[in-house]
DNA sequence: ACCGTCACTGACAACGGTGTCATGGCTAGG
DNA sequence: CCTAGCCATGACACCGTTGTCAGTGACGGT
């Protein structure tokens, strides 16, 4: 807490006509200088910088980029499930790291996987005119935002392939990586498996229920037996249906687990039973610290601050023009 | 990858004038309707909507706010120490909950607690005319903010305490929690501690630095034979460093960690050495999963998340013209 | 000495909206 | 019936900057 002045100081901000009023030059002159642009005389520009200094003279780049050919903002809306979670943290670190080397600010925030503040968010952007939008979307279809994408607005997909719209995506194969976990657990010997899913309307959830369902039945195991919870979104609700399946009658020996979170959740089950030394699990998603746990926790895990970069590269790649049919 | 149709589609934004034109009003009852000003006829109102709707018309913030008045742009500047970092990742989400209640986009960006770099960031954000710019700051002097802050630009510090501005502060006692976290250390028996601590410039690292050597003082500890490692950065440096420790001839018995990363740094050496059940380790900042450990690391938590929504209602609080003296 | 170039400069319109103000039509009160 | 007052509306200037263009003077070639 403080005494900090009176917020709505009459001091007021200096504006290019005031540099240019200063330092005894036209208004576009100090553009000029401002924007490094040639063919201003070196005498001109000392006068104009030194003016600018001392009237601590910082470009609007919003009004500025009014006018500018092009009109680019050099924003970027990054849209992700929570910026709090690990995973999108690295999503938006990647994206990030590619943005500043460009001097693109970014726009971050979370969605909750809720549609509506989905639909909500991406407006809010549009109307800051962000030059490329970065996005793990919930909604099952994106038709609403070809328009968009037709007056020049990049889109790219992470993490989740869209419907209705055709964009870059940056996927893993969710499908591929399921049916090989689950293949490991088969390995080691367990008949008995379980499977926990996130949310069935997301499109990661489904690949990674179909890899590991899939995977199940090439080798011959009925699919019939194993026990499906879907819908699993936070680590509560993981918890508790870990807690059923294992107070259950025939529980399993295995747990599929299909996200960062509700690997977490079933893991302080596990625990709370006592039971984390007598059955596997593994869990889609890198979790903080699993190489620490006793006993080890398999993860598939995912890359996703290579994720982020290459997303935000190919988004790049395409406001600079690149068509890219491959 | 997609064969995304040409991105600079000769398809154009449609703008207020456009809308106008084809409701046959105009271009400011357009502006009125779009902003739900009062006295407009119901039937002009329809109009416009369907005018809007029809040619897809999303209205330009940047452009609007240019003349508005108070001249807000509705953005918050956050600048944090890694947006991949847990504790920032909190930090922003506790922004980002308050922002967007009141229709504030939020400008994450980090820094990796690198001076030049915060000096840049800071400056894009104020070429970007932020309302409000919460930070986390690296640098040791704040001044060259003052003027920015006598202009109306909220600024507000969190975890840091800044020098040379008056300011708003959001952080927790750093120096009572390490003592406290001391005082534990001590009760359950050791004498022969050792510290590893964060680079000397930050504030709080000079603060639990602080809070752990006087506590050791007031119960007659000689702080003369205590082994402090500083500047410990990365989760890497601090593993190197522990096991230096580890490895002297007469090694501690007890570790007191100043930050999460160097928390988990130690954690991994204790583990190589097989000693992460014989030494002690606390540590400041949560660090993931840490209740699952075993054995435990006890922890001095703070509530990042909290301390995001309050720096971020701080600035609220003072954009709406509060002035608090206290 | 003449003219075409070229470096340098500023007046002016424009970007997409909002604030201000004048206007016209209608209504209620006298 | 007259008029003050309100509602509804659009013309116009303006926000802070950049694009365009025309103007000035110096300079090199002939």
């Amino acid at each position: 807490m403080s005494s900090q002045p009176a917020n709505r100081g009459p001091d007021t901000r200096a504006t290019m006509r005031d540099v240019a009023a200063l330092a005894g030059v036209g208004i576009k002159t100090v553009s000029r200088v401002i924007n490094e642009e040639p063919n201003v005389a070196p005498a001109t520009i000392a006068k104009v910088r030194e003016a600018a200094e001392r009237l601590d003279y910082h470009p609007d780049l919003n009004a500025g980029n009014l006018r500018r050919t092009g009109r680019r903002t050099r924003t970027l809306g990054l849209v992700v499930g929570s910026v709090a979670n690990p995973f999108s943290g690295a999503v938006h670190r990647g994206v990030e790291d590619t943005a500043v080397e460009r001097g693109v600010a970014v726009f971050a925030s979370s969605l909750d996987d809720d549609a509506s503040r989905e639909q909500r968010i991406v407006g809010e952007m549009l109307r800051r005119r962000v030059d490329a939008l970065i996005l793990t979307t919930v909604r099952k279809n994106q038709s609403q935002l070809v328009a968009e994408q037709s007056r020049g607005t990049v889109l790219v997909f992470v993490d989740r392939e869209p419907a209705g719209i055709d964009a870059d995506v940056v996927v893993t194969n969710n499908a591929e990586a399921a049916a090989e976990a689950t293949t490991h657990l088969i390995t080691v010997g367990h008949r008995r498996l379980a499977y926990l899913g996130d949310r069935r309307e997301l499109w990661t959830a489904q690949e990674r229920r179909r890899g590991f369902l899939e995977q199940l039945g090439s080798v011959g195991i009925p699919t019939s037996g194993i026990p499906i919870v879907e819908d699993l979104h936070t680590e509560d609700a993981a918890y508790a249906a870990t807690l059923e399946l294992l107070d259950s009658a025939n529980p399993p020996t295995a747990l599929f687990s299909s996200q960062n979170l509700v690997t977490i959740g079933a893991l302080r089950a596990l625990r709370e039973r006592g039971l984390h030394r007598r059955i596997a699990l593994v869990g889609f998603d890198d979790i903080p610290l699993g190489d620490m746990l006793e006993p080890g926790v398999t993860v598939v895990a995912q890359n996703p601050y290579e994720m982020g970069r290459i997303a935000a590269q190919r988004a790049f790649a395409r406001m600079d023009g690149d068509v890219m049919t491959s």
